[in-house]
DNA sequence: TCCGCAATGAACTAATTGGTACATTAGCGT
DNA sequence: ACGCTAATGTACCAATTAGTTCATTGCGGA
């Protein structure tokens, strides 16, 4: 793999003016970036151990010597992978504001966000289903992710505070415990998806029964907000 | 390792007449179980690709050569663990019965037990996750298990049909839904335990929290069903 | 009693894989 | 202009790992 511009066999080689059309030589920042998403894939698609740092290389334009340049080694390149995609996935949670809404149409609103993300996102799944099998231990010692708070669980928990005052909500389950019903759902679809599909024949992503899904998702949390 | 019979360095070793309790040697099929239980062990704490055929065969009584003799490879063994995790499961599940109840005693009955069973065994969620992301192709390829039903589905089949002439539940979620979202906080909160505890510093597993979240599902479960 | 085969063990191998040594070059600051 | 360093590429290595070869032995049946 010489250059991103390949040619074809037969086209003939453009002699000398031919500029790269971005700028492409020496950008850290760029393959810095290029190697992380090769990286996510590949982690995402094979687990941690199943992942090789050879095939990384190959798939990104520059070599394995710039893995290892930039991050140290394959534990740190999975470490990184896990922290980019957290931030992420924590940026796109800062923008949710439900705050106008009713407490039942807020934690409604609330679920559907989190359902339509995680299917947005079945990488970034894996990713936390391959970390699990590891007992998180790269999370836990990872300063830039291990108790960083998550922005959902705030606007849950004042979500339920409005509920609770307007006396809607029962009282026994805390933002934590509803996160954990909403997240179990979404994650599950996903993280389960092909043993279910091979055990059970259907698939909890199909696109036919998403919105009824997603209902049932919204029914299911509030059913259980408001019961007795 | 030599034998299961193991003496305590000070301990004499008995003289001519000792009898190994048990009849042990060339036992073929003491020998494949013992594999299949380390085995077991190894891929759900290390992934299929992360588990080592040496560390299986190290752990185990006999050498690496009975691993090939009696499974082929690695891939095989790896099939053969799921195929007897998955068998061990659905024997436990046949034992259940909750025709006596009411509808709405036997969903949340029948949800205690998918808690208690999936809390009890958390080496099979661990296998489950792992052979999603492997897509269950494992599975897929295994007649011992692909399409093969599941005792779970016909009685939750029949809690509903009750629970229908009753006119107790709503009629738009079937069996597998209600399974889904059974399975879904169950499998949840053990294979995601430790990015949650990283994350938000709760064990899901927690004994003192265990009766809250019990109760939890099966409200959860009661209230979606009777809601409306 | 003894033969044939299932069952077992020790050592070996070919390929893979994470990681490195060494050489090179582009381009920024002066 | 130019030199210094960040950035990059090639080739290599040592260790690991799935799988095999070949020899051996216990045991059930004739």
């Amino acid at each position: 793999m010489s250059s991103a511009a390949q040619q074809l066999p037969d086209e003939p080689v453009p002699s000398v003016a031919a500029v790269p059309d971005p700028p492409r030589q020496r950008d850290a920042e760029r393959t810095r970036a290029e190697i992380l998403d090769v990286a996510t894939q590949e982690f995402a698609d094979r687990g941690y151990a199943g992942a090789r740092v050879d095939e990384i290389a190959a798939k990104t334009s520059t070599t394995k010597r710039m893995i290892y340049y930039y991050f140290g080694g394959k534990e740190q390149l999975y470490v990184a992978v896990l922290e980019r995609a957290y931030k992420r996935i924590r940026s796109l949670e800062q923008g949710l504001d439900v705050e106008h809404l009713d407490p039942v149409q807020a934690v409604r609103e609330l679920a559907g966000l989190t359902f339509d993300h995680h299917e947005a996102h079945p990488e970034f799944i894996r990713l936390v289903s391959i970390e699990n099998i590891h007992r998180a231990e790269h999370i836990a010692r990872s300063e830039a992710l291990s108790g960083l708070a998550n922005p959902v669980l705030d606007v849950l928990g004042r979500i339920l505070e409005r509920g609770w005052d307007a006396g809607l909500f029962r009282g026994d389950v805390d933002a934590l415990d509803v996160h954990q019903v909403i997240s179990s759902f979404c994650v599950f679809r996903t993280a389960n998806r092909h043993t279910w599909r091979a055990l059970f024949g259907r698939d909890m992503l199909d696109a036919e029964r998403r919105e009824h899904q997603r209902r049932m998702l919204g029914d299911l949390v509030v059913a259980h907000l408001t019961a007795r």
